[in-house]
DNA sequence: GCACAAAATGAATACGTTTGCAAAACAGGC
DNA sequence: GCCTGTTTTGCAAACGTATTCATTTTGTGC
């Protein structure tokens, strides 16, 4: 099977007997056109099988209608989710998704390089590490950007995200109100504001009830680091009570690890929460106490604004955060008397 | 914050005192230059910001080092984990990933035309129903396309596939062998090749040893489905023995459902077998025995074939077919004497 | 310094569209 | 049929790059 040369509106044009330009009006939507020539150009164009070419007509609008989507790992379901979401999101505008995976010790320079050239319309970048100075290169470059589930100190860039530092708070304040005295963080990446804003809210939620945090161990956002941890944790002196974990991926890490290798009962000897709600933690094997976060309405938000950012000609950075829900399943127990809120 | 007019290689050529093609040559590879005019020149371009428009560059070399990749769902991490692969591998090439996302009862033929138009150098379809029609369409315009999963009855393009016939053969001889009556299957999508293929691999394994498939139930590769599935395969009598699973994904649906819901003991009471091995099969809590499906082979091959028939020009069709390994975990009884192989 | 090959350069063209502009066709009212 | 206002149409100029070809510059061995 020999490629073959592509056909162009020239050629339409010449079998349906008129000008190139008529051809290229018959394919924009809004273009002036009469009816009987749309006719003629559209049986020409079936017959030869033509379809426009977007890369000339990108040249000459200056807008590929793409998005860079760049995320570092999927193996945390909150992601393929969301990517999924995000996706049919954007091919209802007509839009594309240009899929950039950056691992997270990659070199995120050079693939921001490759995304600035390859003129998306826009970025929207899942917690991606993006340093201040590569944010303000974006920005100066034009291109709209929103930092999904990420923040970074810079005003410059749109952000969504949601209640860490309240989630963390409130894991902190429920556990303290169960009865725990020694609540302990697994932390996701160190460098991650999402991790920090947890830990922080999850320390003063203790702090509100006279508690501080029993021990940090860093999970890293990888399960098997998560798995790592747990043992380390347990294997301090005295040991912890209750674990608070910033993802559900590593939380039921941490709950397999406390189950099956060290053999302990969940919530009976120690409680477990976990952050984001994902499918799995609602499995009966499960059925994690978690904080969730409002996926649907995250990536709504983000999809939006980075739509509208693309649509006006200045960009104007808006920040926004949303609302987090505690989720009560069966690994945190429950406070006896009081109510919590 | 507005936006800068993009700085073309014209505006470099000037500041840098050169030609507008000296500049050109300076950022293709194999261009011959000075390195005199090639300083100057990347002086101006970094002065300037400037990066080549990859759009015009796609426009004149007819080739957008783009891939379109096409799925269905992301929801089985079998999937997440081979886009992360597949997007590593194309961007260590220099090419680019397109993500199309189709819902199996979506709009399948306009995406087609979508992908079409974007002038992929090639596509790399996961699990997606192609139909007969649509494949030759592909085949027509040229664009090599590789089935990554899922066989479609046509010659004309490429498939890469594990051998889903010999894993289904034999998980039916293996639940057999363990001594199981009324092994029961729970297909996935019954338009697909590969649940077909699982489905007459188990029945035929069954049948090496004189057993009959005992009941086919519809779990179309969805987690709730499959739940569903396994109620209705439970309110059945005589109740099934065993279960061969066209997926892990199903499979840990079933193993929630009979553990947490019917209150069955696996496998003392009943058996099951999976396919795929995705990480969440080797979680403590399930130690699913499964058909390990090569991953990482698959999407290496895949994506090489799909490379190799980007840069020739005829384009032959291949089919490869890669071995699956059967992983013997916690969830399938054991045959007590025999070795299996 | 010279002859000659090799390397580097610039002018010009092409890639396949969209779109402003002016000419042409059309419709309606007399 | 003529004038006016509205569509419809074709021409031609972009868009930003790669690349061919002819020309100029550089390098080498004497």
């Amino acid at each position: 099977m020999k490629r073959k040369p592509a056909v162009t509106s020239r050629e339409v044009a010449e079998l349906a007997g008129v000008s190139q330009s008529a051809v290229s009006r018959c394919f924009s939507p809004k273009a002036s056109i009469s009816e009987k020539t749309r006719r003629k150009v559209l049986k020409a164009a079936k017959e030869l099988g033509y379809r426009p070419n977007s890369i000339a007509r990108s040249l000459i609008t200056r807008s590929s209608r793409t998005i860079a989507l760049v995320l570092s790992t999927l193996d945390n379901m909150f992601y393929p989710l969301a990517v999924e979401k995000a996706s049919l999101r954007f091919q209802a505008e007509d839009y594309h998704l240009l899929l950039f995976v950056v691992p997270e010790d990659g070199d995120f320079a050079g693939v921001m390089d490759r995304i600035l050239q390859s003129q998306v319309d826009g970025i929207l970048m899942m917690s991606a590490l993006l340093t201040s100075s590569l944010a303000e290169e974006c920005v100066e470059t034009g291109v709209p950007v929103v930092l999904l589930n990420r923040n970074v100190a810079f005003e410059g860039v749109s952000q969504v995200y949601s209640d860490n530092y309240h989630g963390g708070f409130w894991a902190g304040s429920y556990l303290a109100m169960g009865g725990h005295q020694r609540a302990a963080f697994v932390s996701g990446l160190e460098s991650s504001s999402t991790s920090r804003r947890r830990h922080q809210g999850f320390v003063d939620g203790l702090a509100s009830h006279g508690l501080t945090c029993h021990a940090v161990v860093h999970g890293n956002y990888d399960f098997e680091q998560a798995r790592q941890a747990t043992r380390e944790l347990f294997a301090m002196s005295p040991r912890p009570d209750a674990i608070f974990v910033a993802s559900d991926h590593m939380a039921v890490a941490v709950l397999e690890t406390l189950r099956h290798e060290l053999g302990l009962r969940v919530p009976e000897d120690v409680s477990v929460i976990g952050f984001d709600d994902t499918p799995v933690s609602a499995w009966p094997s499960y059925r994690l106490t978690t904080v969730r976060q409002p996926v649907d309405q995250m990536i709504e938000e983000a999809t939006t604004l980075l739509l509208k950012q693309i649509r006006e000609e200045a960009v104007v950075a808006e920040h926004r955060v949303l609302p987090v829900t505690p989720i009560l399943r069966a690994t945190a127990r429950r406070p006896v008397a009081a109510s919590v809120d």
